[in-house]
DNA sequence: ATAAAGTCTATTGGTTCAGTCGAGTTTATG
DNA sequence: CATAAACTCGACTGAACCAATAGACTTTAT
């Protein structure tokens, strides 16, 4: 799964919408303006997520765009998979068993293929926007983990410092 | 990361000159009509395997391509990142670090990213092809699992079976 | 000598990506 | 009720990338 530019941008523009929540509809050109984003990619962008039902618009003068749940309800794996497609790095989950099925000969790759998927979904799938705008900056060490949620995991592995990994 | 169909296709060529890697050269002409690939697209495949070392070739009449480390010593990872780049859904895992460190309003983001690029990177950099050419059919219902290798994790785990996950 | 094999550069047709334009519709407000 | 602010939607574009092909060239076994 490879997350471009314009899925990047949504979720930038759903995280900002996220925390701004309270606020009733914002503008698309004061996301834009906050973001650092092209203004009339985003209003593309932000069709797409209304379509999907994931924002809502007001039209007219005062109008602009604001969540239809709450951040917490709303899943990163969502925006993505609207976006950019599945989160299989080939195919998507279902060919993929379909082939472990059929294809004799590579199903131990196809499997290798589902795993990594796998891994992606179990991350994405249960990381939502309100996870995203806690803990704004640096800023107090120690922060309350709520409900056992995983997050940070990565971070706290020892990291060799120049690692050039990819 | 997404694995394009060239991808595919050195993968599909590295496991079947692990699979005859005691026969010495095999011809470009023979992995393609076994592996049902484009000829004229693997030669540029194997080409660059060539140049990144993992294969090597041997010219003129009796001539072909073959493995250059044993097939334990050869991880998938290798061949994704030189047909297809770096494994992080977004940029790499050196720049999504520098993210980390600068861009705060975004870093819980970037932060996913790159747990998900580790997860992706804890299964391809532990997988060799050693491990993809074992048990060619589903006979055999117990096959050894060796040196407590991971393996096989996703299929055991309880699978709804219309799940349409993506 | 020559046929069989890999080497290498160029090119092509198609698709996706990132983004722009502009005409249209809706609505708050004076 | 005029109008400006805002969203809606379809068309379009240039660049990059993808999958694949073509063809000339070099190397080597026999």
């Amino acid at each position: 799964m490879k997350i471009s530019q314009k899925g990047l941008y949504a979720l930038q523009a759903m995280m900002m919408l996220a925390r701004r929540h309270h606020q009733g509809a914002i503008k698309i050109r004061d996301i834009a303006y906050e973001e650092d984003l092209p203004e009339k990619f985003l209003e593309l962008i932000l069709l797409e997520l209304k379509n999907a039902r994931m924002v809502e618009s007001v039209r007219g003068a005062k109008g602009g765009y604001q969540l239809r749940r709450e951040p917490s309800e709303i899943h990163l794996a969502e925006i993505i998979r609207l976006i950019d497609g599945p989160l299989a790095p080939f195919g998507d989950a279902e060919q993929l068993r379909v082939l472990i099925g059929r294809d004799l000969p590579h199903r131990a790759l196809y499997q290798v293929f589902l795993d990594v998927r796998d891994a992606a979904a179990r991350i994405l799938e249960h990381t939502t926007l309100a996870d995203l705008i806690r803990e704004p900056g640096p800023r107090s060490g120690k922060s309350k983990r709520q409900r056992g949620q995983k997050r940070e995991a990565g971070s706290i592995l020892p990291m060799v410092v120049g690692s050039k990994s990819d």
